[in-house]
DNA sequence: CATGAATGAGAATTCATTCAT
DNA sequence: TATGAATGAATTCTCATTCAT
């Protein structure tokens, strides 16, 4: 396997040059093509008709199929994923966690549920067999650093008193999954998005106040104090 | 991979027949390949020399390699996934819901990381593409059943007091997913089980904790008190 | 290519044994599926499921799949052409020429235009090139014979004045395809028998008059006398 | 000045580019061996093979087989009918119609009879199971296009009270199948053509003969005087 | 730089035929 | 006798990749 040429290069003077054009045209037919079909089930042929160049050019860019899939993979997460963590470091100084929270998390699941998104871990997923580190990369770059911010976070919102946490990691996770488990469970198998924006909020509210209940106590020390 | 002892297969009165016997010798090859390889990514042929039959042998037991595959997932299933709902039932007479609930997430945890169930769901997400019916076949008969079922569970629990919910379907996924939703998570990138059972077993237990923390109020009267 | 066993037994004691009615069903169901599929276009497999019967019963019956269609091909000949041969015989001593010709054309038509019959020529040419012998007996069995039974007729014809002709057998050819040349023709191209009995009365009808003005002087007299 | 006289084909500026002459080949591959084998008793490996191609290169030039086959069926047949149906249309100013008749009766037949012509037809009879359209549109470009033209003529010659007849398109097939009826059926079966040039020659001046018997009886009031 | 043309290897599926019981 | 089970060899068609221009 040949080395491909850089994917990126952000300072260029001309960044429409006929070249970046060409590039951009293969990979939006590249990036729609497995997204629908998979990676078995896209042919470099199809991705050069629909993207209008020859086969040829295609190779020019690309050494082969590999690097053309981990190339959208990783530049399709570059784009997606960054945004949300920035807002998430802001909710380390939250004043008020509960509405805070509850807007992060409904933030987190408009990240999470672009379409695109969801079919790319499916594409992943399915590409899994015959490119398995790709996928751990995959991981490695999305949820898991995802969750590791989480759990920054949360450390810091523990060492203001306002959760109690022993494992940052793992109540990352369960934050991240009691917000939207199910959605990214289930939109593994169903090629449309299977909830509504609706259901989404409530999946999301529901799962932040779960997720409050069992790691904000003094958020529901009515619970407690009724009790004692 | 060896057989393991066979002490007796109460089905069929003959349950060794010539023909049985090679159609389980197909059977175990295909689902070997296809958890290996993907749908796409393995060959009838593949399957046929590894099986030690040719291929029209196969083609005499199933129309093509849908079928085969269709076949492979839901004898899967079946094997797996009842024996737990059995016990899961049992779950709503508890007396001590605490140590009976922590013992049945360790019997979920152990059946859904079951390595063929796992790689069952990688093969179907990734076969997905070219059989979603197959797809959405299978999420009904798994993760949702299993859902449903324990949403049964939940709601009997709540008449008797001993939990607070609102939503059962929504308490149940969130069960499920705060004791594995990390776990089913990340064995969809990993071919091999990313975790010890060791390890499955913390993330079980304190999946149960957080939950009962959200869901079992009157559970943690006491820990209030002690925090106190 | 083994001799098969001996396909009429027109004496036997017992025409309905279990062996006899087998043979049939199979005959019966081969006939139907190469007469609409051809005869590389039909496989053993359909023929013994519409049967009724497995493989090994049909190739017990006969060597393989040329013998089968021969047999077919030439008991379906045997049953169809000989009731006409002993009609044409009779024309011969006929009183009335032109009648007697206009009924046996009728005949020769409704003969030949059996649904089965002209489909067994498009089967018998269809497979021509994979059994060239089998396509040249049946021209030699069939419109050959037909051809020289004719030529026959009218040799006696001619003997008694009512015929003028030099070479019988083309004149035979002659009176064979101006009654129905079309029909045999367009008929090889078209699934569906492409005339309406009437269309076909016609035809023969037009046929025989064509040919009577060209063979038969004495009968067209007026014209002649007229010129002279 | 690149505009010397062109002695190679008319219709494309470069009529041996490559890939001009690679279809070429494989075209007369398939051809040849269309006419030997028939369609399913052709396989693509054998094409290509022939044609010094490999399988893909073909697939690149038609869609399927089926696509093959009709192109070699339009494009033989395109060749073929075109130069006799213009002589057809000057045997209308005919002066000397026994002759000229004679005359394309002798052209008619070398047409028809040319090896690849016949063996054309028995392809496509052949293929019909598979391909019934195909057969009805050789059977609408060739045999009826034909009739229809002579017919025409017919029309014109009985105008000018040449001919007496009634249903123009009846006589124009009667006029077909007298002076070649009998080789077009006989050589369905024969795989090779089954009638020397003089035996063609005699059918076709016998079967004009009987025509003009049938259908001009002026030009036989010589005969019909002769006789007398 | 871009392409039309090409290909070896391999995909799913079917065939006529035979074995073993 | 009749069959369920089996198969070697072909079938049509496609793939990722490269050559030649």
């Amino acid at each position: 396997m040949k080395e491909h040429i850089q994917t990126t290069s952000p300072q260029s003077l001309e960044p429409d040059s006929r070249s970046a054009r060409t590039r951009r045209r293969i990979t939006e037919a590249a990036t729609a093509l497995f997204l629908e079909h998979g990676y078995l089930g896209t042919s470099m042929d199809q991705i050069a008709v629909r993207a209008g160049v020859s086969k040829p050019t295609v190779y020019r860019l690309w050494a082969d199929k590999d690097a053309l899939l981990e190339d959208i993979v990783r530049s399709t997460l570059d784009r997606a994923g960054d945004p949300f963590r920035a807002k998430l470091a802001a909710l380390a100084g939250s004043e008020d966690l509960r509405a805070d929270m509850q807007k992060l998390a409904r933030e987190y699941v408009a990240m999470i549920t672009q379409p695109s998104l969801l079919q790319l871990r499916r594409l992943v997923i399915g590409a899994s067999h015959q490119l398995p580190e790709l996928a751990q990369a995959y991981y490695q770059r999305a949820p898991e650093q995802t969750f590791r911010a989480l759990a920054d976070t949360f450390v810091q919102l523990a060492d203001r008193g306002l959760l109690q946490i022993d494992d940052p990691l793992l109540t990352a996770t369960h934050f991240a999954f009691l917000v939207l488990g199910r959605v990214l469970d289930k939109s593994l198998f169903y090629r449309d998005a299977p909830f509504s924006r609706r259901e989404l909020d409530v999946q999301a509210h529901a799962g932040v106040e779960a997720f409050l209940r069992a790691y904000a106590p003094q958020l529901h020390a009515t619970d407690c104090v009724a009790k004692a």
